[in-house]
DNA sequence: CAACCATACGGAGCGGTGTTCCGTTTAGCA
DNA sequence: TGCTAAACGGAACACCGCTCCGTATGGTTG
């Protein structure tokens, strides 16, 4: 299941060459191509304009992505990395973890909000988008799940919240975001974590 | 734009009859295949299926609801309306505004959790949805104002939020929960709603 | 009762999108 | 240089929303 990642190391030998030369530069072009009509058109931009864009075509970018969702995860695929990377580093550097936890929110809400219609299709059933959901939650839910755990522990906020069932509800209250001025998603999921907090 | 009452009335004289005897049939055949099929197959179900359901063809549908979002405002008027006229009684009955709200909130997640899709498509700004959006915005923001206004001023609650944000984060946090055992929605709105408590 | 026509109906057809399939091209190797 | 597996391109198919127009019919009028 997409192991697109671009192996751009500069290191030793090349282990089990396994592509040709015109697939792996397709396959870059590809992925430059996606990210500028992402950022133009939104992730549910037709397909033809992505293959179009690239100057391939729509068998090219079907045989290196079979899915939209696996094309949207190698575009993304750094930046969630870092986001979840992130989270330990906050859970140190924190005066709490209530505080960890919003600010982590804070960075996975950013993410979400500056990519156009990203966290529409995150929930979206629809076949295909299951595999874009699940890597979402495969790399983030435990780090959100430690942050929660921290924060429980310390008797900051409420114990009956499942990781997953917080990060749907973020995802979910980012959704539209970004086409609505009048709607502030991080003020919204800013009340939600405020609500966590136990009656003290 | 929709006065698609029934006009059930069993009163004196009919004013302006303004349609054919086979035309008012097949709006209420379309309103309840409508019914049946979003429970069926959601609201976003293929126009076609629910034509074949009633036994009309496209042209029929489409000129009695120019739009999906006519149907599905059609078919789900009462309850909405149920829901607006519930908003003031809750707010005479219970103890403190804070406490009305909250039960007025779930009486609409309620209502959305129980339709397949319909929270996810009330967002949508696909051409059309607009007015569904619209007729519920116009319809339960005003209601919501007022719990919302009544609490801040007995000083329960944080004054920093509009209602409109307020009932489109609950509508988002409503997406796919009908189709996910894992996500409670109804209790992420509480989450929510609790977030709105001033600390005390 | 018959003729008439405005109203309503039905469904073929158009435009757009996702996805597949296969004939053609080409990189990489001997 | 010649060969073959890998990769490419885009025509073609399936599905969906929506429109348009020829046909059928309810209701009214003479």
């Amino acid at each position: 299941m997409g192991d697109s990642d671009s192996d751009s190391s500069g290191g030793a030998g090349r282990p089990a060459r396994s592509k040709r030369a015109d697939a792996r530069r397709n396959e870059k072009t590809l992925l430059d191509a996606a990210a500028a009509v992402f950022v133009e058109s939104g992730v549910e931009a037709p397909v033809r304009d992505i293959a179009a864009r690239a100057g391939v075509g729509m068998g090219t970018i079907y045989r290196h992505f079979p899915t939209r969702a696996d094309l949207i995860i190698a575009v993304y695929r750094h930046q969630v990395e870092a986001c979840a990377e992130a989270g330990p580093a906050l859970l140190a550097s924190s005066e709490t973890p209530h505080a960890a936890l919003g600010r982590w929110i804070d960075l996975f809400v950013d993410f979400l909000v500056t990519k156009h219609g990203l966290a529409g299709v995150l929930h979206s059933d629809e076949a295909g988008f299951t595999t874009l959901h699940a890597y979402f939650l495969d790399r983030l839910v435990p780090v959100c799940a430690r942050l929660l755990d921290a924060a429980v522990e310390a008797g900051e906020i409420r114990s009956d919240l499942e990781a997953v069932e917080l990060m749907r509800g973020v995802g979910n209250l980012c959704i539209g975001a970004e086409s609505d001025p009048r709607y502030d998603a991080r003020r919204l999921v800013g009340v939600l974590i405020a609500g966590l907090r136990l009656p003290s």
